[in-house]
DNA sequence: ACTTTTGTTTAGAACAATTCTAAAAAACCA
DNA sequence: TGGTTTTTTAGAATTGTTCTAAACAAAAGT
């Protein structure tokens, strides 16, 4: 029995369409499109824009970036995505909605998920006052073992 | 008595100079200024390569782009200054050495140090063989409460 | 169905942070 | 000082992302 024990990506992928809807947002083609491409394999994913741009053309579904880029966030508001942060060379989005953190290979560039529990954030700080903590981010850079 | 509990920013800066040479590079007006502005005052500082142009240019010293991204690398690489990376946006450069995290106000986009402590990971995760853990970057990430 | 309205997609331009280039300048060394 | 090597520099190039405004498609009205 093959379980995915570490995904809390989108369930009912079947009711995206009301999603997006309720979300005020048209039902384009290319929104569903992309969400197929996201979601349908349940995987969690570590995507680029320029990953996606490539592997809608690849379905032979050409997109241009500007699409990609406001889809992705559009999903990212009504909370279908995560957008992972990385340097100023990358930006991630990840279809694992779960808590939890990433390592990051420098030399591939590959994002990869951290299981629940392996890492702990001790205790959260204090923010300052009228300050509140809108999200925390851990990513831990991993090197070839020789280098 | 005023202490600087949390600061780790090189305790001996009247060395400078040799650490600089120790390392093979040459002891110019543009370094020494750059480390001059960077670590005089001891106090720990989240500065971004166009903040230190500016900051130098009031100096009457002016400086290209260039070359303050090449001194703040090679001030990372001799180990005087953290490289902190949020987003796409910017880069700040760490003069607190010590092990620590921080707080990122998104409406300012200012960086505080949170003290020592206050933030446990808990325990690192076990690297995929073959790599070992380069460095962890954590980002708690501020808005204001009303928001 | 047809038309209108409004939201969406698009190519390409614009932008911002960073890196590159190659020529001039400065540091080092004999 | 003269010669060698490193560094600095302005500006161009690059890269990821956002903007623009025109064409297009979805929803709503008739």
């Amino acid at each position: 029995m093959k379980k995915d024990s570490t995904s809390a990506s989108l369930s009912s992928w079947e009711r995206l369409p009301e999603l997006i809807r309720e979300r005020g947002l048209r039902l384009t083609r290319q929104r569903l499109f992309l969400a197929k491409l996201l979601f349908e394999d349940q995987k969690n994913r570590h995507i680029t824009a320029a990953d996606l741009v490539r592997e809608a053309d690849k379905h032979k579904m050409h997109m241009s970036l500007a699409t990609i880029y406001n889809t992705l966030h559009q999903f990212v508001e009504i909370g279908l995505l995560r957008e992972v942060v990385i340097d100023s060379k990358a930006t991630y989005f990840d279809t694992n909605l779960s808590e939890h953190h990433h390592f990051f290979h420098e030399k591939t560039r590959e994002l990869v998920d951290i299981s629940q529990g392996e890492v702990g954030i001790g205790s959260l700080p204090v923010p300052p006052p009228d300050s509140k903590i809108s999200r925390v981010n851990v990513v831990v850079h991993l090197q070839d073992k020789d280098s």
